[in-house]
DNA sequence: CTGAAAGCGCTTACAG
DNA sequence: CTGAAAGCGCTTACAG
């Protein structure tokens, strides 16, 4: 009863026929007859085969996985992102994998040589900070790759994006609507694209409106919470407050509105604040969130549509970029200043 | 310049060994003399070679891989077990390779082929709505299974949980202390272990503390905020209402605090509130959520500890359970009845 | 439509 | 300490 777990030659002598004849009836069914078809899918039944795919992989010289580089697993930005990947990879015959690239485990040469060994078809980066010089060297031996939701400025790889500018723009301009004129802005980290990318947005849309740029109002986070809490304690030490506040992710609006309201500030009443992201929470929150919706599920879902077609050689070879639109949501966290 | 990526035939010829030798070198170092190790590295360098994961594997007959079945990706709930879950595999050199259990296609019969075909050499399952018969008929060609956070009743796996009867005990003991008579819970869907067990503590600590357990005042969620949201109406529209109320997750007692702000209801002013799972943006709720605190991230790494140790032939076989101990974490959410 | 044979890139007893 | 050889379980030209 503790048999070796069957391979394609029990299989083939169940059936009897060749091996060969059972791989093709498996992965290319037309190409066998039907008697031999029913014969080795049978003999598939009654011995309990499964195919071995590391096998089947090594011999076509494919993997079968995609890697996912996520900066943070524990950010639960990600999760959807990840949901949208899943949903379209599995269907597809591939596996995903996942390597968290903030890892006090996870050096550059580690995650790169990780890479090298494990040989996946193909690589999703959610991480626009990993050296570009570095991804460059090895574009070579690497996989086809595509980034989502972040990138790196100046390197060609194909991506899948949001249009960061425009979201900022239509948060400040939602702003300037309901009649603030003095506007201040939650940045995330500077080294981050989408710190910059916002932060473009933020500023060309101020400009537009006529409106004043003042550095003091903005404010340097790290999308987190606690940065977003930290930012708002900035914020009441300021002399000239801004009437209305446009954080670059959700979680910081969170983070702020909350460290407000330990004070006493309530929002809307005392400042407006426009996020970013539009998380689950954000409709749920006290105020509900006014923010900029990006789509997260689908970011992920065309990313691994993207790679896995470069994988099987149909999309064409050339860098392309996909930018989703981004759209407000109006809810309670931004209304006209007093 | 475009030649095939090298292998340890390339390696062993630019050394002058053999490719046995060559595999001695990087699987065991101190089987070989320091010369041949230290040619053997050198030509490693020179020739670019990455060893092919998939060959080892096939021949040690191991896959390298853990599988992660998780009910939701998209629920970040599950972010943090799978950084710990990372954190844990990834140094020990396993793959993690995540399935979501609920997407449209994967249906039982998909996922146990895909883990067939997939070879892994373990299963961390954080799904305990799998049906027990299935995993059981199959559990003979399963690879070693450790459960975390869900399980499944009366099946025995390995298992690293917390003590949720204790924690829903703790809640209401809380809720009895500020002064709460009248003691309602917003439950997790009735299939769920969790749900059970922490329906079972709260009516344990009922009973110790002779306060009445009154059905109306069970209000059946999915764990999500939008059956929180779901419960709060409920709640409001019942003849004679429960002071305080505790909710099985965060997101649920997020969404039945929200809910009730719409209609003028404050907490705790109006009706307390105690979550369940500690998660981050609790803290940053407004009113801060009171909680009980699970280590999800521990959770995770535990997991993935234990399953090494047993995919190594380490640990011992008998299953093992282990229970982390979990924590009240007191905020503004709760306080004494009006 | 089918089979015999080679080979994907490793590892590991076995022998020396 | 090292090498020759077999073999992990598939797939795929090649030949018929």
């Amino acid at each position: 009863m503790d048999k070796k777990t069957p391979n394609i030659q029990d299989v083939a002598r169940v059936a009897g026929v060749s091996s060969a004849t059972v791989s093709r009836a498996i992965s290319n069914p037309s190409m066998v007859s039907d008697a031999t078809r029913e014969a080795v899918f049978e003999a598939i039944a009654k011995t309990g085969y499964h195919i071995n795919i590391m096998a089947r992989n090594l011999r076509r010289q494919r993997t079968g996985a995609i890697v996912v580089l996520v900066p943070n697993l524990g950010n639960p930005f990600f999760s959807l992102i990840l949901a949208g990947i899943e949903q379209v990879a599995a269907p597809a015959g591939f596996s995903v994998l996942i390597v968290d690239t903030r890892q006090p485990h996870a050096d550059e040469n580690q995650i790169f040589t990780y890479l090298h060994n494990t040989r996946a078809d193909g690589l999703i980066i959610l991480d626009g900070t990993l050296p570009q010089d570095l991804l460059e060297r090895r574009a070579a031996v690497l996989p086809p790759v595509v980034f989502a939701c972040e990138w790196i400025e100046g390197s060609d790889f194909s991506r899948v994006v949001i249009d960061n500018s425009a979201g900022a723009a239509i948060a400040v301009r939602h702003l300037h609507e309901l009649g603030h004129r003095h506007i201040g802005h939650v940045m995330g980290p500077m080294a981050n694209v989408l710190t910059k990318t916002r932060l473009h947005g933020t500023r060309a849309a101020l400009e537009e409106l006529g409106l004043p740029f003042v550095p003091e109002w903005f404010l340097t986070g790290d999308f987190s919470l606690q940065s977003g809490a930290e930012a708002a304690r900035r914020w009441l030490a300021l002399e000239k407050r801004p009437t209305g506040v446009f954080c670059a992710s959700d979680q910081m609006a969170c983070g702020f509105i909350s460290e407000l309201s330990k004070v006493g500030f309530s929002v809307p009443r005392d400042v407006s604040v426009v996020g970013f992201d539009d998380i689950e929470i954000g409709r749920h929150f006290i105020p509900a969130l006014t923010t900029i919706h990006q789509p997260r599920r689908k970011i992920g879902a065309k990313a691994a549509a993207m790679l896995i077609d470069r994988i099987n050689g149909e999309g064409s070879v050339a860098v392309s970029e996909e930018k989703f639109a981004v759209r407000l949501v109006m809810r309670q966290s931004a209304a006209p200043p007093l």
